[in-house]
DNA sequence: ATCTGCTTGGCAAAAAATTCACAAAGTATC
DNA sequence: GATACTTTGTGAATTTTTTGCCAAGCAGAT
């Protein structure tokens, strides 16, 4: 299980079978063979059972794979058994919907804190958090042992704010900001540009009418 | 320019050559080289030259490319100059958050109109438009050449919704509700999981201490 | 306890994506 | 106008990803 290894193309796969199979521990199903779930989510059956056993075996022969136990296992490699504290900065809609998710927080995520420069977000109250000033970003970090933190400001402000986030320690960073972070090799982004995502929708749908 | 041999990965890219072209043009630079661009995107150039030729021949030996005419061709390929309108169905703090994106709007993407099934959001009004109850869906999308939803509600109403919005000629669905959606091959569907987005970054945190 | 059928794990083949390398064709300079 | 330099577009090589295949081995029935 060396993480190195193995493709961000097999990673990005991971969530989604995590996603399935915690629908069908809702449904009460059992097991699972790598041929069902492949109708079921539409890609091959090869490609499932190539993609779990980068991590090990996690199936039986004659039998298939115990759903249970292989969500149990996925959210394990994924590291959804670990806690995160995060804090959002930039209290604008974006960040507040996101301070508002409840999901998170079953997975591990949990957020400390919401920050804003704004000073007429000051003291609003976002789900019993109140929106703080920059000024106190380095000592909350600090105090309240934060490793995550969620950018939804605008793209003139990321670099700056990620540099200050780098500097006191941050390791994630969940950028919504419509701009590519350089970071140090011991900071890992995740980006989610909305925009590129509409583009892609976009060119989708030109030869359709 | 036949999109149907144009694989997805290389469209994913598009739009992020599109925003560094962008900045170039504001930064008032007006040729550069795919090793140039390289450098500052972190790509190979020849991956650059290959991704673009996939459309045709947009730089000139000895010359590189011209920044203005890359971005305007780029953003044609894209379908960024049709104009499209939209309505977002779910008007919880993300349908609120993404309906005040003025960026969109900016790009062709309008929004027209907002829906939500909780009879206490009937009436609120986000960025000057109501919300309306899911009873004016049909008439509102025909009237109004709706031809792009997207989809903030939780995964239970998901897809129902999307039968509803497909039955009446929807070709595109923006899908940030965290189930997959099984459509007709004349409609497409981008999703925005962000649930899988953070477990990707979860990962990738965790051999990092 | 044995037999039949099912399904994995892993190797091999195929396909797809990326990178290399260079001729061709332009730019810039003198 | 000739020469030196730059950089694209593209075919070929390489690498990565995906798919096909089947021996090995467990489950379930009798």
């Amino acid at each position: 299980m060396d993480s190195k290894d193995i493709s961000q193309a097999v990673i990005s796969r991971l969530p989604r079978y995590h996603r399935f199979l915690s629908e069908l521990k809702d449904r009460g199903i059992e097991r699972i063979s790598s041929a069902e779930l492949s109708d079921l989510m539409h890609v091959t059956a090869s490609q499932i059972r190539q993609d779990l056993n980068n991590f090990g075996g996690f199936g039986q022969q004659g039998y298939g794979y115990n759903v249970d136990y292989l969500y149990e296992e996925i959210g394990h490699i994924l590291g959804l058994d670990m806690r995160h504290n995060l804090i959002i900065v930039g209290a604008g809609n974006l960040g507040q919907a996101l301070a508002n998710y409840v999901n998170f927080d079953r997975r591990g995520f949990h957020t400390k804190g919401l920050f804003d420069s704004d000073p007429h977000m000051q003291g609003v109250v976002v789900r019993n958090m109140p929106v703080r000033p920059m000024s106190e970003l380095e000592d909350f970090i600090r105090v309240n042992s934060i490793d995550i933190a969620v950018l939804t400001i605008p793209k003139e402000a990321a670099i700056e704010v990620a540099d200050r986030l780098i500097r006191c320690g941050i390791k994630g960073i969940w950028n919504f900001a419509h701009i590519d972070l350089d970071v140090p090799p011991n900071v890992r982004v995740e980006n989610v540009h909305l925009s590129d995502s509409l583009m892609k929708l976009s060119y989708n749908l030109r030869d359709l009418g």
